[in-house]
DNA sequence: CACAACTATGTCTGAACTGACATAGTCTGT
DNA sequence: ACAGACTATGTCAGTTCAGACATAGTTGTG
């Protein structure tokens, strides 16, 4: 009964040992563009992997009150996340706040409409040259097989993301402009 | 306090008194391109709205053990949808299955990650052809102002959303071709 | 040398959400 | 006449998640 969260701990894991609070940090945006946990999350989550056996760690001596625990795949861990990773994933709600804003705005001031979405396109802008930036630094895009690879996908599905979110806003913000 | 699921009750409930169980069917796909919520939730949050006077309802007699309850909002409800339309939306954390399995891929077997890819973009191409069709029964699109004007940008958002996505399945397919 | 930022683990509360269970009248097609 | 789908409200148990709280050594900056 693996959650989701602990299959995307098992896939950072996959690509090296970590403790609990590199994983998190690899997580964290803008590094990564395929799942976010807190620290807090995560640790609970290690804990249920390995009671599972799906990882183990070693201790070692480390800042802080206590001995860092550097976590490892144990081989069913392994099994259990290839078996995983090609079952077709469940379709996750869509539940996306600018798009309930949207739903109502036309009962809003269309200046006020019109700021938020500015604003909305100038962070989808940022992150574009942000995104951008990192898919110059890979150069070829690296073969399957190749955990880079990974990154390189997901990197351009964020990508592709941020084009549509930026052209929508545009277009609600020319619809806007003309109608006021 | 209310929650981000009570605005998006007030923002259908905005369009014209509901019972909770209407609100439940505006919200399910593929017509609420918005919000989703399972009826056992909306009919919590519509007692946490009623208790915080945001809205009211009427009983009248119709099918079923109980009275149904004909929700509307008060003028309290309205005040306070206006005024969080246009405060800028928290951002959502990226929580996407198919992008982790992506990040994780490398592990697998090309055919297999190709044959899910396949049955994604399969997916997408039929939202993709049923939006089409409900964004040409618009002809014009509503002018802002209008409550049509919300369903026409959010459809255009899901329309934009999903072209995005066929284009990254296809992507995708294209490097696990090549490839195995 | 002081202070801040970073490393590092963990607990706990409350909110949000899912899915199952419970109940029962009405409407539609065969 | 009967079956099945639809209308309609609600509870409950369990999971997921965010954010606060707690603790403390190391490293880098001014």
């Amino acid at each position: 009964m693996t959650s989701t969260l602990g299959f995307a701990i098992l896939a950072v894991l996959a690509r090296g040992d970590r403790t609990g609070y590199d994983i998190a940090a690899v997580m964290r945006r803008p590094v990564g563009y395929f799942w976010t946990a807190g620290h807090s999350q995560i640790h609970t989550e290690l804990q249920k992997l390995r009671i599972a056996g799906l990882v183990g760690y070693e201790a070692a001596h480390g800042p802080g009150p206590q001995d860092k625990k550097v976590y490892h795949l144990t081989p069913e861990g392994s099994a259990k996340l290839r078996e995983w990773i090609t079952k077709p994933p469940r379709e996750r709600p869509e539940r996306d706040e600018l798009v309930l804003k949207t739903y109502a705005a036309w009962l809003a001031e269309p200046g006020l409409v019109r700021q938020m979405f500015t604003d909305q396109l100038a962070a989808h802008e940022a992150r574009l040259t942000e995104y951008e930036r990192a898919e110059a630094s890979f150069g070829e895009p690296p073969p399957f097989g190749d955990p880079r690879f990974g990154n390189y996908a997901t990197l351009l599905c964020g990508l592709g993301y941020e084009r549509h979110r930026a052209e929508w806003c545009r277009w609600m913000i020319a619809q806007l402009g003309t109608g006021s």
